[in-house]
RNA sequence: GCUGGUGUAGCUCAGUCGGUAGAGCAGCUGAUUUGUAAUCAGCAGGUCGGGGGUUCGAGUCCGUCCACCAGCUCCA
């Protein structure tokens, strides 16, 4: 007999050679109908793993990441299953679990319409019903080639060969009727799957690879219950209703033209507003730090970036006037502002005592993305980004770093979205030489010293290989849009070759020329992201000190406006913005509309507020608070906005 | 750039079998002078994303271009 213990509880005794699953369906029933997958020593199994010794064994369930991505790689199954029963000529691809669901890729001749995905839906409730047995084979390389040869399995074929060469068994998992090439874990039957959704069919590359195939995306997400599923339905919806791109148009703060062009915003007035108001901080807030405000011209001699590099690197994305062919003058709009600011270091000769230099700029550049890549504000053809860049020796490098992350932590509390933010550290990607400069010593340097500052900053971030600038490594803050895509709000890049590119020296103390290292960093990212992720992250009701219009006076009657017109020019001097809303209207639908304009403050004057110079204080959110004298009013108002989100 | 979807009044949407376009809100005009999320009435508003094609006839069918949405790829 051995003995074994689940989730450090109770032991029990079993025949040697008995399944995770037998021996939980004998001593536990909750966990049974609920585990997933466990892990033994470490390691994760299936729940079909069989016993042999005493073991301590932890069942994960749908509430572990490892049970949750089992659960779902087992919906992906079932997902091919109903694809392969509907479509045999369909050719399987590769289909993982992802963060909120799960994905299977073919390769079809037909085309998974909505209509279509109702029929596959249909089809794998018919196989979850079925309550399919999942089993767990092994063969040699050669002989699952064979058998993906023999079901004309290309792509099957194609990752059983790359594996081929390690030497490794390759496994299998058959439901039914359905063989696929899998390394698990899974569920052990599909059963189990109560509650998915398909949610989209989209296309996407064979490998991640524009130039090959490509093929066809199902997408979809699983639950254990119709309620979690329908709960998880609701918070998607409900995240989309903070969609920048609708609500952002709803409320007027920006808009696009179908003769203005792609990927080209146009900021209306109160987004302008938010934007100047988010410049003019931010601008303020570097000058105390000792940066220096540099203004460079938008364009730039196409000679410019061929000395900094990015002439090679990003001929493509950047918009070219004039003709290369004919000889004359070839101009470039300027995609980002590096060689600019250099250019200004290098009007003088610097001494190692003038280091650091700090340079910044609200620089506007101009990218030409691909067509299908812009979206609302956060991928656009123009934008204007909180710009610098750091001269520095390389003593110098770790604390103007560090003084960098205080920065931007510092923007990011103010703009209350620091805990929306996570931390990736961009490394180049070695093998590809094409992207990046060619010189590992370097790249190991300086991946080292940003690593280190990362660590002791204790900062805690994912690496991402093949990330980096093709001159640096970078750190990248991240944020998810309502979506849940992931965009870099914020970078900051350690540089040690452009200096070179641009021959930029200081003198150091014991005579010598020396390179300088360079950071390149935004403090808040580009305004227009920015302002995507303020409305995304406060549904469009931006704080106090951000919110264009901040005060909406509204009167009850005709005879009050003489008193509401001296109270605007008395919280106009105060410095708040205030808008008198005169029209003849009911209070009840002035109100709707403030709120639905997400106005922070409302203040309705009637008879009782004219005669004791009192306002009926409502604000967004909480309601009405009563009345207060207007003085009362305007100081609470301008600490609040004083205050912003921090402090 | 690629795959799929969408495009009708300022906005949200309806429009059946191919027979010449409709609602609500917003706007304008008038009335109403209003107390914490929609006062009433009238009026006006359209090259049905653009060009083309099929047809006696196209919002509807076909093709093309443009824009928007999701995903893929890319992102200095």
């Amino acid at each position: 007999m051995i003995h074994v213990r689940f989730n450090g509880g109770e032991v029990y005794s079993f025949e040697p050679g008995i399944s995770v699953l037998d021996a939980l369906r004998s001593a536990d029933r909750e966990l049974f109908k609920t585990a997933c997958v466990c892990r033994i020593g470490g390691e994760v199994f299936d729940l079909r793993e069989t016993l042999t010794a005493d073991t301590d064994a932890e069942i994960l369930g749908f509430g572990s990441e490892e049970g949750r991505r089992a659960f779902r790689h087992t919906a992906s199954h079932i997902l091919a299953h109903a694809v392969k029963r509907l479509f045999p000529q369909a050719k399987l691809a590769i289909g993982p679990a992802v963060d909120n669901g799960f994905y299977y890729d073919f390769d079809c001749d037909v085309s998974f319409t909505p209509e279509v995905l109702e029929t596959i839906e249909a089809e794998m409730k018919k196989i979850v019903k079925e309550g399919l047995r999942l089993e767990r084979y092994e063969l040699d390389a050669r002989q699952a080639l064979a058998q993906a040869e023999k079901d004309g399995e290309i792509y099957k074929v194609e990752l059983i060969e790359e594996h081929a060469g390690k030497g490794e068994k390759i496994s299998f998992y058959r439901q039914g009727d359905f063989t696929d090439v899998c390394a698990g874990p899974h569920l052990p039957e599909t059963g189990r799957v109560k509650a998915f959704k398909l949610t989209s069919a989209t296309g996407a590359y064979w490998r991640g690879d524009s130039a090959k195939k490509m093929l066809q995306r199902i997408y979809g997400t699983a639950f254990p219950s119709r309620e979690e599923l329908e709960a998880h339905l609701a918070a998607v919806e409900e995240a989309k209703k903070r969609d920048h791109n609708v609500i952002g148009r709803q409320l007027g703060f920006f808009t696009t033209s179908d003769v203005i062009g792609q990927g080209l915003p146009l900021l209306m007035p109160k987004g302008a507003k938010v934007v100047q108001l988010l410049q003019r901080f931010v601008e303020d807030e570097e000058e105390k730090r000792g940066y220096l405000l540099t203004k460079t011209p938008f364009m730039a001699k196409s000679d410019l970036y061929k000395l900094s590099g990015h002439w090679d690197h990003y001929r493509e994305g950047m918009f070219v006037l004039g003709d290369e062919k004919s000889g004359g003058e070839v101009l470039a709009l300027r995609p980002m502002t590096c060689p600019f600011q250099f250019t200004i270091y290098n009007t003088q000769t610097h001494s190692y005592r003038d280091l650091p230099v700090r340079y910044n700029e609200t620089s506007t550049l101009f990218r030409n993305e691909a067509s299908g890549e812009m979206h609302g504000l956060i991928r656009v053809r123009q934008f204007t980004i909180s710009e610098a860049h750091l001269i520095c020796t390389p003593e110098q490098l770790a604390d103007e770093f560090k003084g960098v992350v205080d920065l931007v932590h510092f923007m990011t509390r103010t703009l209350g979205i620091d805990g929306d933010l996570t931390y990736r550290f961009s490394k180049r990607d070695p093998a590809n030489k094409e992207k990046y400069i060619d010189d590992d010593e370097v790249w190991e340097n300086t991946e080292s010293v940003m690593k280190d500052i990362l660590d002791s900053l204790g900062l805690t971030y994912k690496t991402a290989i093949g990330e980096a600038a093709f001159y640096g490594p970078k750190l990248d803050i991240q944020f998810k849009n309502v979506h849940g895509k992931e965009d870099t709000l914020i970078t900051v890049q350690i540089d040690r070759y452009l200096a070179e590119r641009l021959d930029m020296t200081y003198i150091d103390a014991d005579g010598v020329k020396k390179r300088p290292y360079i950071i390149h960093r935004t403090s808040v990212g580009c305004y227009e992201r920015t302002l995507a992720t303020l409305i995304e992250k406060y549904a469009g009701a931006m704080p106090l000190w951000l919110a264009p219009e901040q005060i909406r006076i509204l009167p009850i009657s005709e005879r009050h406006h003489e008193t509401c017109a001296v109270l605007k020019a008395q919280i106009e001097t105060a410095g708040l913005r205030v808008r008198l809303d005169d029209r003849s209207e009911k209070v009840g639908f002035k109100i709707r509309e403030a709120q639905l304009e997400k106005i922070p403050y409302m203040l309705v004057v009637g008879d009782k507020e004219a005669e004791d110079a009192t306002v009926s204080v409502r604000k967004r959110g909480e309601g009405d608070l009563g009345a207060m004298a207007a003085g009362d009013f305007i100081a609470r108002a301008l600490d609040e906005a004083a205050r912003r989100v921090i402090f």
